[in-house]
DNA sequence: CCAAAAGTGTTAAAGCTACACCCATGG
DNA sequence: CCATGGGTGTAGCTTTAACACTTTTGG
């Protein structure tokens, strides 16, 4: 009985670039599957645990250590070989901390998560996942803080919500709910920026990861 | 660079027996950790898919066929080395259907989820975590099916509820969320049991699991 | 006719949705 | 003083929570 499979990792890095929902594809030069855009990953090294591979993978694509990353899902026989398994991590960054590494060969470069080509493996389905687990852990959880700085305005989050949700939100009644389910606080500072009154500045309550 | 990992799959089963969520353990037999109880599970021989693994697992360990399951986190260095990773499901068995392997020199054996001795590895968390899914998903998915019979009163299933949230439920109020969520629907049958008004037998609308 | 569990409806409270006007600032 | 986006309150509606009596059966 054989028992010595490879793993690998892959991130679906998502941002929020261009008032729209993208995630960061890389262009495939190895085999199987050349040529095609597919998800960054790489084999696991047996060194260092999954989520610190994971969270390095996603660090040398963007540069961003600011994130929220959670694990999706571990499937096996992507690669008509039933001996490698793939372990699918997901990645919320501030698309203003990225820094793409444009000088390799791969090319990284961001796509909407509606308009994606036809990816290696089964990377179309996986992100298709990715984006229904964001939307459902919108509603009760802290995961929109990897998508924006330490300190925003409501209308920047309410604006990040509705990319992510393609539906619009009434003013009103988001900032009352953002605010009495104790997901963010105010900083008590506010950015002036134009000419009306200045926005306050929030922050979220806690930064950790929530899961289930 | 190494790459060449054991994979193990670990299946969290769980039934309510005797009016309490118990969960299977096996007596470990081998090293390390000999001797303490443990999830049952096995290296994954590269053959089948990762969750035909955990199902024929679960089939092995219960002669259960109709179950819920579910794969819940994939983690390494469990085993103070990092050279393995094990990939976690958790299965809900209808607790009638089970035939324990009595025989095997592992002794299974069902155990209350909240009076659980320490076990080997990280088995207790692990748990903890499913508890806590299976708790959360309970509100807005078919999770509970797996637990039942294909046919049920509404009595038996509030009582599934009630023994895996741990606190009572409204009996109206229950029946009437239950039907009008289009969770279940009546089989038109009934059974008569003791010197009282007969119950309706109801049925999942939908056996096939809700994922997210 | 008695005991035991099944079945059913209403009312009050809470939460959610929709919606319009005043406020602070820069130019 | 005007244009721009920030900030706030309320009324109607829907959803949830609490609660008690009638029905069917077996003995």
């Amino acid at each position: 009985m054989k028992n010595s499979p490879l793993v690998a990792t892959i991130v679906s890095i998502f941002a929020v670039v261009d008032g729209r929902l993208q995630v960061l594809l890389v262009h495939r030069t190895g085999e199987p599957e050349s040529g095609k855009w597919a998800l960054p990953g790489g084999l696991w090294d047996c060194l260092e645990s999954l989520n610190e591979a994971a969270t390095r993978k996603l660090v040398e694509e963007t540069g961003a250590n600011d994130v929220y990353l959670e694990q999706l899902f571990t499937s096996s026989g992507l690669d008509a070989s039933q001996e490698m398994i793939a372990v699918a991590y997901f990645a919320l960054v501030d698309a203003n901390d990225v820094r793409l590494r444009q000088e390799e060969s791969w090319e990284p470069a961001w796509f909407p998560v509606n308009e994606l080509p036809s990816l290696a493996f089964d990377n179309n389905r996986l992100i298709d996942q990715a984006v229904d687990r964001i939307r459902a852990k919108l509603g009760y959880t802290n995961i929109a803080f990897g998508l924006l700085p330490p300190e925003f305005t409501i209308r920047e989050l309410q604006n990040t919500y509705e990319t992510i949700l393609g539906s619009p939100l009434d003013r009103r009644n988001f900032r009352r709910r953002m605010i009495t389910t104790d997901l963010i606080e105010p900083t008590g500072k506010a950015r002036r920026d134009g000419a009306h009154r200045p926005a306050q500045l929030f922050r979220f309550v806690s930064r950790d990861p929530v899961f289930l």
